[in-house]
DNA sequence: GACACGAGTGTTAACGCTCACAATCGAACC
DNA sequence: GGTTCGATTGTGAGCGTTAACACTCGTGTC
């Protein structure tokens, strides 16, 4: 006892061990595993074989320490459960794989600053290298605006604030394109169910649909307002089956259009011969509503899989407090949309 | 320069400087950090009012280094993608973020055995304290059934192999449920359309289907199978539109239902007039379908939230092997359900 | 044949924390 | 009035790794 192992207690081996089997000294065995130059490679062969024998794994909290680096990425998230967030978070973590690096996820109940506040610093205490921040309400942006000097970090959404490094969709020029083909198809005007007043990617979405309208010269209706969910859609159709001039919607997500065509079609409307209706995001069920939904695609993975990017290129001094990338997105043809019938 | 700071330069603070500025030992801070018995109200106080000053996070690779312990637990995910997932995943971050862990994700794209010993040795290596595996496939509960000794795990998910603790939704009660239902509602068989078959939540809702109509002693039909997505409900769809005895479908889960419901209404059916439509899950969405859909609730979050208390629990010692949650799922009722028309 | 040089390897000192134990101090006790 | 005991605090030794530097060889060079 003392000092000598019973044999029977099995510790976990150290580079030590690996060491004395191989016949080096630790600092070899450090070398071989991170690949340094300079080790013959009868040596290497050697400490691989002893390292396989024993079954060694490095001991990350010990690397850590000494290099001040935990190859860990943190993520803060809104919802997980919406598919916009769930996707761009695989995303992340697939691009951070391969990049080697692990991902720490936070998931936001509420999304005030102060959340945000802490969301990160909890990340920090961590000891994570880097933060992807997927929060993109006017408060949550600000509010890593004023973090952004502690740690590492990208945000992913939308916005012009540019005082951290961001990537995000083009969401104005989404809604363009989806309010410009509407109008295109004859109707006299487009309605517009937005999501959340805090949101930015509502705020660009909608910007983007007043800008079609008032470009065209056509009257701009007012705007229905729901909070991303099918629930706060269809409680916004029922509100517009009221309204007798509406032919045309265009829903700031794919959510909130399918709860709009569940009120419109209780109401008895029949979509498109009545009312045509573009979503936005193209969430995977989108080609299976009924009837299918036209909609605005967003490559999320895509999204997410920049952000890391970005997130990484910061961390290896290509510092760029400005950057701001566009992902370009789609228009999505499909039968929820028609021609309007002019009267 | 050399041995001195030169002041501009600005180290984090670390533990012997709150030492110093409060002017007592490193280990009493870390007392004071710790919440350790035996320091004088002051003594705190000081140490507080100098942590605070100095704004000192402890390094928890340092604390790891000694401790042996991360705070941080792993989640393997088969596709975080799905609502599925996604929800279990928010379920077990909150409860983790409650019980002061941290959570680290590995997301699957294969399914294979080898797959997910490699997610969770991956983890292992980042020196997580312990795995929760979402991934209910057969062969993934094999491979996890391997692995566990290394590493305390629990699966969440289905299954009757017992030699992980796990924690599920039952399957087959709610499977039942949904077929009894539309027995009762005069229907003389049930069509299943199932997910893939290697999936142990297929298998048992299937055998759930299977076994209340041997039980009612009514025919049962061949089996459907799609792979859990919206556009794989829609083939099965069109191919059952062409069977002219069908009244009624049990679906395994939401996303197919819905395809299912765009393929009849595409062949002309009407629902729940000619056919009878049931899901499962209960995703937001499923209120919002053409028509509503009659759906079996699995409460995901709390899924999690159990997965994540049974692995807290092993952890603490608490070592259970055999341990098998049931969380009931319930019966939702919807439009998409009608009585059999008699002919 | 002395010398510089670089490849290959070992030695020692951190990294920032917790743990085990030692030391100190005052009050209570006989 | 010395002793005991518990509350409070300090000291020293690691935890397992990497970084900095020192050392040992051959091999050319002049």
């Amino acid at each position: 006892m003392g000092t000598e192992d019973t044999g029977t207690e099995q510790r976990q081996p150290v580079m030590a061990d690996v060491a004395k089997l191989a016949g080096v000294s630790h600092q070899t065995v450090s070398r071989v595993l991170n690949g340094a130059p300079h080790v013959r490679p009868d040596t290497r062969d050697r400490v691989l074989a002893a390292i396989r024998e024993l079954d060694y794994r490095p001991n990350s909290a010990a690397r850590a320490l000494v290099t001040r680096r935990s190859q860990t990425l943190g993520v803060v998230s809104f919802d997980s459960t919406l598919y916009g967030p769930a996707a761009m978070l695989d995303g992340i973590e697939r691009a951070a794989r391969s990049a080697g690096y692990f991902v720490s996820v936070t998931s936001l109940r509420s999304l005030d600053g102060r959340s945000v506040q802490e969301a990160v610093d909890r990340l920090r205490d961590q000891g994570v290298d880097g933060v992807v921040v997927i929060a993109p309400q006017t408060s949550a942006v600000s509010a890593v605006a004023r973090i952004s000097s502690s740690v590492p970090l990208v945000a992913v959404g939308s916005g012009n604030q540019a005082q951290v490094p961001m990537v995000s969709v083009g969401n104005r020029s989404g809604a363009e394109a989806a309010t410009r083909h509407l109008l295109d198809l004859g109707h006299r005007t487009v309605h517009h169910l937005a999501g959340p007043a805090n949101w930015l990617e509502s705020q660009d979405r909608e910007e983007g649909w007043r800008r079609t309208l008032e470009h065209a010269g056509v009257p701009v209706p007012g705007v229905e307002r729901g909070d991303w969910s099918a629930r706060s859609g269809y409680r916004a159709g029922l509100r517009i089956a009221e309204l007798s001039d509406v032919t045309a919607v265009f829903c700031a997500n794919d959510q909130m259009a399918l709860g709009l065509l569940c009120a419109l079609h209780e109401t008895g409307r029949s979509i498109p011969g009545d009312i045509s209706v573009v979503g936005f995001d193209d969430i995977p069920e989108a080609a299976y509503f009924t009837p299918p939904l036209t909609t605005v695609r967003q490559d999320f993975g895509e999204l997410g899989r920049r952000a890391l990017e970005l997130l990484i290129e910061e961390l290896e001094g290509l510092a760029h407090a400005g950057t701001h990338d566009f992902i370009a997105p789609e228009l999505v043809l499909r039968r929820s949309v028609g021609p309007a019938v002019r009267r």
